[in-house]
DNA sequence: AGCACGCCGACT
DNA sequence: GTCGGCGTGCTC
């Protein structure tokens, strides 16, 4: 019998990232496996905390003495041993800290809140008295002012308080109460006999018990009011009488009820193409190879018809499957296609979700009722077994990978577990990443192509504009003439536009014209974003909000303008030129709300709009038959970037939404607004040319040393000194340049892009490298040697193949 | 992280 | 002389 625990304690720093043992006290003989979450105490004092069981053992490794597991919170385990060697995996890989991992890999609700609080001590006093005000007990929240907790801690000190702590588990299951009858059919008829005949209610509920208990019935509280018109409270009533029990019964929260699973979708004829991968595909499913295929399939070409009868194969051979999704890409229109052909077997994990039915879709897949499972980048590490088929979509998509820490990317997480899983992996897209590709062209994935659409349309045709000559040629504002006229003419013929504005690193913000002041956040270096609909100024980083200035506060002038070109600014300026129109506004600010993509999406979708203006996230996930026109504002503002993958982001993006014109029998046109127009991000794009973009590119990416042909590594440091974090930077730069070999590059230091960011000044560094066995060893050193400077205020981070440089 | 221990300045 | 400031080290 094992008699201890190897716990991960739920205390995020580099010192305490390892496995504590603790003792499992003889009551709890036999409860405790890997993979549950326990209450334990750490630390001198009495602080407790929670942690994950990650082993068992005979004798503790630790010879001192063991302190015992307090209590389980879990009466199962919530992470089984591929999961469990899945987070230490992770922890390794990301130089993240293993509970974060584990924390990652749960869902938001099992994640177990501390709560710390204060009672009156054996050595109360006035002053206890005035701080507990009459309560009981006083929660210590970080938000409580400095001078009262000071004033706490003083009074810990002297017995005049005492401290408690105490575990909210989050998790929250639903319940539905049902009606268990408790008498027999005869004993109903008597006491129908009994009561008054006039009392119809209890009538009534007498003839139905009777009738439920006869055939076994337990109907729910909710069916009963809405079918025979008794409420809760009559219910209550007879249950106090003896005639009934109400038992709550466990159900799911479902997000999607409107998918009943009883009609299930044929899987469509296939043309030649699409045969030749899925059987390729299922090959490998069928032989359980662990094999990776890049699938290249232009827009429109079926590849989610390949994906759903690759699925297919898997659940026939007893298997499960599950694929990954871009956020923005999971619309209804996806999950309709998947749960319209597996029903019910098919769980959906997405951040649209809540908490509550996130952690339901969960648990119906960790208790193995869901063997397809669709979901955004957290979704690979659905508690699924047994899976023989993985699929990524929209390989190329930057949200794959996780901007803080865990920071990992969700196609190795996804490699990693289909190595184990002996089970093949689909990377999907109509501009493959340059790294996937070149891959591809190794060897390391095998490459399949898909490349008609379907049916053989045409495609759109693509024009650019040239927008430094446009404005010779009547343009107005951010329309030229030839896009103005397209988007008249859709709406003369009623047919549908799009108009994408490519915001990236382009949004609005305030300037002065007299001495060019830029209103700038006071916590971080950067300019405050213009929100017309609040009127305020927002900083997207850290959330601070002011009033729009009507004077300069450099130089006191009222020429204080809006620049740059936001979506609510084009709304308003194509309600001016184009007064008829009908525009509905896609942005972060229109779908913050649950659900509100969906809406503008359906909204768009039954002709209540004529044109749909938005950011990237319309280039995703759309499909309606009446678009004709799609318009690109600003193409090229992406490409300004001090970022080697901005053609690469510009391509992908003007290739997606080229291919979203005209899709059913009319045809699309795309008109591409640009102040490079010869750019050849945007010359290949326009001619849906993927292999000729991938060549030039890549002959661009050797010139620079850049990936795929070397990796990266960008080391962050900060501190809320300046001086401080610059020094540690340069420090670190230099041991970096003398453990690696002259066949690597830093880069750097510099300051980050936001150098201050919460009132912290961040510096960084990238590492670019072909082979360095002694890279990982070394950062691992760093972070060790960090950890002791950590109480002076540094933080550290590591970002592997970083998507974001700047 | 958080909590305790420990070693130096302004108070009863 | 002590109370309490926060630098340093440890947590099974």
């Amino acid at each position: 019998m094992p008699t201890v625990a190897k716990v991960i304690v739920d205390v995020p720093t580099m010192q305490t990232d390892r496995p504590f043992d603790y003792l499992i006290p003889s009551v709890l003989d036999g409860e405790i496996r890997p993979g549950m979450r326990v209450w334990v105490q750490f630390g001198s004092g009495k602080r407790q905390v929670s942690g994950m069981v990650v082993g068992l053992a005979e004798a503790p490794a630790f010879d001192g003495e063991l302190k015992p597991i307090l209590a389980v919170l879990d009466p199962e385990p919530v992470m089984d041993q591929e999961r469990l060697d899945l987070a230490h995996w992770l922890a390794q890989t990301t130089y993240a800290f293993w509970i974060t991992c584990i924390q990652t890999m749960l869902p938001t609700m099992l994640k177990v809140d501390t709560v710390r609080y204060v009672t009156a001590g054996p050595a109360a006093n006035e002053a206890t008295a005035a701080l507990l005000a009459g309560r009981d007990q006083l929660e210590l929240t970080p938000d409580l002012d400095p001078a009262t907790m000071a004033q706490i801690l003083t009074m810990l000190g002297h017995d005049a308080l005492t401290l408690h702590y105490q575990s909210k588990d989050r998790a929250k299951v639903k319940t539905v109460d049902h009606v268990v009858p408790l008498l027999t059919p005869d004993a109903y008829a008597e006491l129908q006999a009994k009561v008054r005949a006039n009392a119809a209610k209890q009538q009534l509920l007498l003839t139905s018990l009777a009738t439920w208990a006869q055939t076994a019935q337990t109907p729910a509280v909710k069916t009963i009011e809405a079918t025979i018109g008794l409420t809760r409270s009559q219910l209550t009533a007879a249950a106090g009488k003896g005639w009934l029990r109400l038992e709550p019964r466990e159900v799911y929260r479902n997000p999607y009820p409107q998918y009943t699973g009883e009609k299930l979708t044929t899987p469509l004829p296939l043309t030649a193409d699409q045969q030749a991968v899925v059987s390729k595909l299922n090959d490998a499913t069928g032989a359980q190879r662990a094999e990776t295929f890049l699938l290249e399939g232009v827009t429109g070409s079926g590849k989610t018809e390949v994906y759903l009868q690759a699925i297919a194969k898997a659940l026939a051979m007893g298997r499960t499957a599950l694929m990954l999704v871009p956020e923005i890409a999971l619309t209804p229109q996806m999950v309709q296609r998947v749960k319209g052909r597996f029903g019910n077997a098919v769980a959906v994990l997405h951040s649209g979700l809540s908490d509550g039915e996130k952690f339901d879709e969960w648990r119906r897949i960790a208790r193995g009722e869901a063997a397809v499972v669709v979901g955004a980048r957290s979704a690979a590490f659905a508690p699924l077994t047994n899976i023989g088929l993985f699929i990524i979509d929209e390989e190329h998509e930057s949200s794959y990978k996780q901007d803080d820490a865990p920071r990992y990317h969700a196609r190795d997480v996804i490699r990693h577990r289909a190595a184990l899983h002996h089970a093949p992996v689909v990377l999907g897209s109509a501009t493959p990443s340059l790294e996937s590709r070149a891959r591809a062209e190794k060897g390391v994935y095998t490459l399949l192509r898909l490349p008609n659409r379907i049916n053989h349309q045409a495609l759109p045709t693509v024009s650019v504009i040239d927008m430094r000559e446009a404005y010779q040629n009547g343009a107005q504002g951010d329309f030229s003439k030839e896009l103005l006229t397209a988007l008249q003419l859709r709406l003369k013929r009623h047919e549908q536009s799009v108009l994408l504005l490519n915001r990236r690193g382009y949004s609005s913000f305030v300037m002065c014209r007299e001495c060019g002041y830029v209103v700038q956040c006071p916590n971080c270096d950067i300019s405050l974003t213009l929100h017309m609909d609040t009127h305020t100024l927002k900083c997207h980083y850290c959330g601070h909000e002011e009033a729009i200035p009507h004077t300069c506060p450099n130089c006191g002038s009222n020429k204080i303008r809006y620049y740059g070109t936001g979506t609510q600014k084009v709304e308003s300026a194509l309600h001016e030129l184009l007064p008829a129109a009908r525009v509905l506004r896609m942005d972060v600010d229109t779908t913050r709300k649950k659900g509100g993509h969906e809406k503008i999406l359906r909204a768009f979708g039954n002709h209540e709009a004529d044109i749909l203006l938005g950011t990237q996230m319309i280039a995703k996930g759309l499909d309606y038959p009446d678009v004709t026109l799609v318009g690109v504002i600003n193409a090229d503002t992406s490409l300004g970037l001090p970022d080697f993958r901005a053609s690469e982001r510009t391509f992908q993006l003007l290739t997606q939404v080229s291919g979203r014109a005209g899709r059913a029998d009319k045809p699309g046109e795309v008109i591409v607004q640009s102040f490079n127009p010869d750019h050849y991000a945007i010359r290949y794009a326009q001619k849906q040319d993927y292999e000729g973009f991938f060549r030039q590119e890549m002959a661009i990416r050797h010139r620079g040393d850049y990936p795929p042909y070397f990796f990266t590594v960008k080391v962050t440091v900060s501190h809320q000194d300046e001086q401080q974090a610059a020094k540690a930077i340069y420090s670190l730069a230099n041991e970096l340049k003398q453990a690696l070999s002259d066949q690597a590059l830093v880069l750097g230091p510099t300051p980050g892009a936001i150098a201050r960011l919460k009132n912290r000044y961040y510096y960084q560094i990238v590492i670019k490298y072909k082979k360095e066995p002694q890279l990982g060893p070394t950062l691992a050193r760093i972070l060790d040697e960090t950890q002791q400077s950590t109480r002076r205020g540094f933080q550290i981070g590591i970002d592997r193949e970083p998507v974001n440089f700047i």
